[in-house]
DNA sequence: GTCTATAATTTGATAGAC
DNA sequence: GTCTATCAAATTATAGAC
C-alpha cells in the first residue's frame, strides 16, 4: 500500500498480459487443444505479438508449463515451520494446499494431462526443481514415527490419500455439484471450507485413532 | 466359451475399430486436441472412413463421450446387493470402482475436462441417465444413519472423500510415482491394491472410529 | 513494439474410382 | 465399404508498414 510499491506499473506489460492469457487458455485446453488466436484474443492483442515475444507456440507453452510445474511442486513440498508440532504443521500444510487450489483449481489436472501426453516435460524438469528443496514431508513423517509422536503407517500412502482428498474435489467439482444436487435433498452448497475440515479430520484419525 | 457365443465374429468390425481408436485418442487429447488423422491411424484405416461411419468429428466425439459418461455414472452409482450389511456393500462398491478405474484410468479426467470445456455435454445427458437408476448411495447412507448402524455424518462429504481417494491416485499416478521414488527411499511400487486397502480403512474409520 | 497482410501447413470434410 | 485425390477452412508463423 506504500507509494513505493510498484505493482500497478509492472502488472500490465504486454509480456505479462500474454503470459496470463496463455496460462488461462493452455490450462483449459492443453497444448494441442489451444489456439494462438484464442490466446491473442484473451490477451487483447494481435496474434503476431505472440511470436514477437515468444518464438513459437511450443516456446510459449514451455514457459507457461515450467512456471506452473514449479509453483505446483513448490507448494506440494512446502512443509515449513519446523519448530511447530507435527499436527500443527500438517494443518498448516493443508491450509496452504487449499489456498493454492482455490487460486488454481485446474492446476493438478493441467500438469497431469500434459505430462501424460508428453512425459519428458516432467522428466526433464523435476530433477532441476528438486535441488533447492529442503527436507520432504515424507521424511518428516518417518522421523515422527520413529519418535513415536504419531502412529506407525505407510507414509507414502498417507501422502497419496492426503493429496487425493485435497485435489480431487476441486477438479471434479462440476460433476459432484450435479450429482449431489440431484441425490441429496438437503445439500446446501459445495463448500471448500467444509471439505478442508474433513481432510483435517482424516489426518487426525490417521495419525492416531 | 460355448460355440454359440459369437464374440470373435462381432469384435473386429470397422465401426468398432473406429470407436476403440476414437476412445483412445479422445480420452488422451480431448475433443479439440485430437486429430481425425490420429484416430484413423490408430484404427488402421483411412480418414475418409471416419466420415463414412460418423458424419463429423463432433458426432464421433459425441458417441464416444456418451458411452463414457454412461459407463462412468453407472459405476459411480452402482450400489447393489441390498441384502448385505452396509459395510459389506461399501466394500463391494470400492472393489467395483477400483476394477473400473484399473480398466479406464483416465476416465474421470476425460469426463471432467470435457465437461469443464463444454458444460452442456453434461447437463443435456445426466437427467436422461438418471431415470433408470435405482436408489442412490447417499440415500442408503442416510437411512443407515437413521437406523443407527453407522455414525452420524455428512454423507455428501463422505462420498466426495471416497471418490477422491479412489480416483485421484489413478489420474495422478505419473506424478506420484516420480515424487515418491525421489523422496521415499524404501518405496517399493505404486500398487492399486495397497491404495484400495487404505480406502477401505478410511471407510471403517469414518463409519465408526 | 504493434499492427495488417500473407505465406505455409495442417486439418476436417467431400467427390469419385474401385 | 474402402481407398486416393482434393477442396475449403483453420492455424502457425513470417514479412513488412507504421
Amino acid at each position: 500500500m506504500k507509494p513505493s510499491c510498484k505493482m500497478a506499473k509492472s502488472k500490465d506489460t504486454t509480456e505479462e498480459k500474454i503470459l496470463n492469457a496463455a496460462k488461462e487458455v493452455f490450462m483449459k485446453y492443453g497444448l494441442y487443444g489451444s489456439r494462438m488466436h484464442d490466446i491473442a484474443d484473451t490477451a487483447g492483442i494481435n496474434k503476431a505479438l505472440l511470436h514477437y515475444y515468444f518464438r513459437s507456440k511450443e516456446k510459449l507453452f514451455d514457459t507457461v508449463f515450467s512456471g506452473a510445474l514449479h509453483k505446483y511442486l513448490q507448494q506440494m513440498d512446502a512443509f515449513l515451520d519446523s519448530s511447530l508440532p507435527i499436527r500443527q504443521r500438517l494443518n498448516n500444510y493443508v491450509d496452504n494446499v487449499f489456498s493454492f487450489l482455490e487460486e488454481y483449481p485446474q492446476m493438478p489436472v493441467f500438469i497431469i494431462k500434459e505430462v501424460s501426453i508428453n512425459p519428458e516435460l516432467f522428466r526433464d524438469r523435476v530433477d532441476v526443481l528438486k535441488k533447492d528443496k529442503g527436507i520432504s514431508i515424507i521424511q518428516v513423517l518417518e522421523k515422527e514415527i520413529e519418535l513415536g509422536t504419531i502412529r506407525k503407517m505407510d507414509t507414502a500412502l498417507f501422502l497419496i490419500n492426503l493429496h487425493s482428498l485435497c485435489s480431487y474435489p476441486f477438479l471434479a467439482a462440476p460433476i459432484f455439484k450435479h450429482v449431489l444436487k440431484a441425490n441429496h435433498k438437503n445439500w446446501e452448497e459445495y463448500s471448500p471450507a467444509k471439505i478442508k475440515q474433513s481432510v483435517k479430520q482424516f489426518i487426525e484419525r490417521t495419525l492416531l485413532s
